[in-house]
DNA sequence: TGCGCAATAGGTATTTGTACGTAGAGTGTC
DNA sequence: GACACTCTACGTACAAATACCTATTGCGCA
């Protein structure tokens, strides 16, 4: 007899892991399903149980889908990671392919897509639901017409969260010890590179690219 | 024999509600389930099936979870409707209490809370998930120190959406044909109303009370 | 060793936003 | 008819943000 599929369920959601297990658990192949709430404990479980798939979530506290990710693939290169987004965000699968996932599931997919993706990282190929694969080729285009200026610097992403907060530059200025006009400057570049015209348009790039959180 | 609960799932993430309906399906007493994923379907759906329960998610595309309750408890004031939340997020809870929720759970309840919270609404009692309480009273405190500035007038809530995608006063003021001063007149009573200090958390405050969606 | 780039900082000018006044016209309500 | 509230609008002042300059330091990479 085979050994049985050993899945890996990582997801803060309770009820929607507890649905999902139900439902893995109610095929003709039986896995070994192990739920575990986000991304640390699932760096946890790794360490005693080695999983076949494992099943992840992207937003998360404690530990996101995409640290995960990146933390599981340089221990475990053999692991095929399955990602489970709420939404078809350019920045999530493009980070979470990077990260290593092998398919990218939307959690208005069908169980039987879930099925597919199963299958088919089993078999080493990829996956991703219908408007996954729309939304990286409208993605494709677009980045093919203007040039890519969206990648901040560390320090860039900062003083930005800290404008998300409120802060004026002086606060900003006061809080990282530095001049005001050091803040001044970086919130010039922060316009620039994210081709925004003001600070509202700014606070709504930091949300969509995940630098802050509502 | 009795007749079994009649059981209508409302959530646009099929993946969610597949899993949801087999765990309800999988208990002692097998409720009879329907499942749509909007506010609009569920009403088509009532207007041949009287359902006993509504679990029904708040975000959903076409018609949402507020819009829809209201609805509901309007052509069926004998519905007892549960609420399913991704986030303890105080407008919803209010406003689907307001729009005659009984229950409101989050989506990491387990399923044992969502048992308790059908049970509970059968009975006539109302349910909450813990967190949700600790926020309602958390919020009741709140709301007794400081008088409530948070309804905006409905120009209020156009002038801050226009500011959210990144207009200017002089901008926002062309558009609508009224004064630049008209509009910095209003942007100085919605700082004051929201309790914000400047354009990001003003535009932080919109996305949290959905007057502008990312 | 030279190059690019990130982080720092200043000069200067203009535009935009914030703050606190006042006030009339319109609407609905008690 | 008095009152509350919304939308409209202006005066004035100051604070903050935006725009376009230059420039030094340090660090890693080719």
């Amino acid at each position: 007899m085979t050994e049985s599929l050993k899945l890996a369920l990582v997801d803060d959601h309770d009820l929607f892991r507890e649905g999902l297990s139900f439902l893995l658990n109610n095929q003709n192949s039986k896995p070994e399903i192990k739920e575990v709430s986000n991304g640390q404990e699932l760096l946890d479980l790794l360490a005693n149980w080695q999983a076949d798939i494992i099943l992840m979530d992207i937003e998360m506290p404690v530990m996101n889908g995409i640290e995960a990710s990146n933390e599981v693939m340089k221990k475990y290169p053999a692991s095929k990671i399955i990602a489970l987004s709420m939404h078809a965000n350019e920045n999530y699968y493009s980070e979470m392919i990077d990260a290593g996932a092998k398919a990218f599931l939307l959690k208005n997919s069908s169980f039987e897509e879930v099925q597919q993706a199963i299958d088919a990282v089993m078999e080493g190929r990829n996956f991703f639901s219908p408007e996954i694969l729309e939304s990286i080729i409208a993605n494709l285009n677009r980045k093919k017409n203007q040039p890519s200026k969206s990648d901040l610097t560390q320090r860039e992403i900062e003083i930005l969260y800290n404008i998300c907060k409120g802060l004026s530059n002086q606060e900003i200025a006061e809080m990282l010890f530095i001049s005001k006009r050091t803040v001044d400057k970086h919130r010039e570049n922060i316009l620039l590179k994210t081709q925004s015209k003001n600070t509202a348009s700014l606070v709504i790039y930091a949300i969509k690219n995940h630098i802050f959180e509502v």
